[in-house]
DNA sequence: AAAATTTGACCACG
DNA sequence: CGTGGTCAAATTTT
């Protein structure tokens, strides 16, 4: 990706592009001073895991967007602005079709996905449902979730579940668009004891990967799955190395009670950037 | 009463 | 034209 070919071409994109940079680096602070990992609140790793390569992605999306934003953009969406990450950021790597008003006229959006296969289907979101469908070849209907917080916050993410198996309960979870609103976890406070030293790990992991910072994790061969039963028990330390283990490390994170063992899961992300 | 779910209609896309 | 994603009225739950 050469996302950053904007960088050097001169000294007010070069201040854009930092300041962007830093506000993504904020963000991804953010995530590791939650209050569920100070306070060891249960937590399912999915949701960490999601959020994580949520804001993670930013380091390769947004500069794209600034390089290939001319401004030239008929884009007539709300402007959701969130923390200052904007919807209307996304929208930039697709086209834009005209927007009707009548029942069951919408956009087929694919700016962002993620796809899980979990033995649960509860993450630390707000979901309502919105509908359910026979599938063929399905031997369940699927159901479709949207944001609790689409209109109060004009949260875009929406989710679907389709169970998979039955004995050891599977779920293939699709998840669609990021989150833009700030209810995680239904937990309202944030941590502001910011230090310098996470803000160093995160930097490192921008730096270390460069300009062509990837989030295909999957190419990490020793990372993850093989581990999950060795160190399931081992909540307690969270020694991780921020740039490289936290996308698919699943294994060290608390797992609700009720739901089925971690050495169970098979968890699976694909995200997929479509140009439609 | 308000919030959440169910359900069938509607429409985009292949 | 069939399938799947979304809308919204009706219904149920809280």
């Amino acid at each position: 990706m050469e996302s950053f070919s904007g960088l050097e071409s001169s000294p007010s994109n070069q201040i854009e592009s930092i300041q962007e940079l830093t506000h993504v680096q904020q963000w991804t602070d953010n995530i590791f001073e939650m209050p569920w990992l100070s306070e060891n609140i249960e937590v399912d790793h999915a949701t960490i895991n999601r959020v994580a390569v949520e804001r993670l992605e930013m380091f390769s999306i947004t500069p794209s967007i600034k390089s290939n934003y001319n401004g030239a953009v008929n884009d007539t969406s709300p402007l959701y602005s969130l923390d200052g990450w904007s919807s209307k950021d996304v929208k930039m790597v697709k086209p834009v079709k005209p927007i009707k008003s009548k029942r069951g006229c919408y956009i087929r959006r694919s700016s962002w996905t993620s796809t899980n296969i979990t033995s649960y289907t509860d993450d630390g979101h707000s979901w309502r449902k919105y509908g359910q469908k026979e599938i063929i070849n399905a031997t369940h209907k699927r159901n479709y979730y949207r944001c609790s917080h689409k209109f109060d916050q004009g949260c875009q993410a929406t989710k679907q579940v389709q169970k998979i198996e039955d004995e050891p309960p599977k779920y293939k979870i699709t998840y669609n668009r990021h989150h833009t609103c700030k209810n995680f976890l239904s937990t309202p406070q944030i941590f502001l004891d910011s230090t310098d030293d996470n803000d160093t790990s995160v930097l490192l992991s921008f730096e270390n990967n460069g300009p062509s910072f990837s989030l295909d994790k999957h190419e990490e061969p020793n990372n993850g799955f093989s581990s999950l039963d060795s160190s399931y028990n081992q909540t307690s330390s969270f020694d991780y190395n921020v740039s490289h283990n936290l996308i698919m490390s699943d294994s060290s994170w608390p797992v609700s009670q009720t739901s089925s063992r971690l050495d169970l899961e098979e968890v699976i992300l694909t995200r997929v950037y479509s140009p439609i």
